[in-house]
DNA sequence: CCCATAAGTTACTTTTTGGTTACCACTTTT
DNA sequence: AAAAGTGGTAACCAAAAAGTAACTTATGGG
């Protein structure tokens, strides 16, 4: 049921860092949110390949932890958006970073430098 | 058999990023090989919960994505060396970012600053 | 002749993750 | 009166990843 992560005796923050966004999508949703706030239906449209059921689930995981904030609305149909907070923000640097380590080290692919946008 | 892989059809580097490094292990395989080559027996012993199979698809992932190195020698009983390639090395400071940011983000945990030997 | 060794491989099982479909709650629009 | 729009949840299944245990290979040592 709850997620499964290494084991982490020593405290080791590289091995805690993969507990916490070691998810295949969590980088990816991370950086969807970095200009602003999205709503659920939009973050389930720029990431076609994930079903809605993971969308939440993911999600879920990223606001226990900390690196997203979830406002809902009282409102008729339910608006939900969601945003960085600041360790999510804190954290776009080092995805930025990893983002251009592909594009240096795999020259002989022509890759786009963080367009995550797939519509 | 292969390994499953997120769809990249507009060639997003964050995207591909996560397909080479997006495993649990293999950040923390990297690590371990920052200081020099390691045999596989070794890996396995600083590693604790992963399971031999395991590490080993891990390693022939990484060396098929052409960030690390296997070097096999001749002997009996057989020695392997594992070491990184210039784009394994060029992801260590990424990887230290990423350590920082743990350290510092999650400051109500005592982390430590990536020691990843768990023996 | 038998054992140990290093680095696996193979076959098998279990756990985890991801996907599908259906359904809900409320209101506004048709 | 019925449908559409939103952000979900629940039940159920399929697929993938991971774990376990036994086996392999070739040689030197006892």
């Amino acid at each position: 049921m709850g997620r499964k992560v290494i084991d982490n005796p020593n405290m080791c923050s590289l091995v805690h860092a993969m507990n916490i966004i070691g998810g295949k999508w969590k980088p990816i949703i991370i950086y969807l949110l970095a200009n602003g706030s999205m709503r659920f239906g939009k973050l389930l449209m720029f990431t076609p390949t994930i079903s809605k059921k993971v969308l939440t689930d993911q999600l879920k995981e990223l606001e226990a932890d900390g690196l997203i904030i979830r406002k809902k609305y009282a409102e008729i149909p339910p608006r939900v958006e969601y945003s960085l907070s600041d360790k999510g923000i804190a954290l776009l640097p080092v995805l930025k970073a990893l983002s251009e380590w592909t594009f240096e080290s795999f020259e002989e692919v022509k890759f786009e430098k963080c367009r995550i946008i797939t519509l």
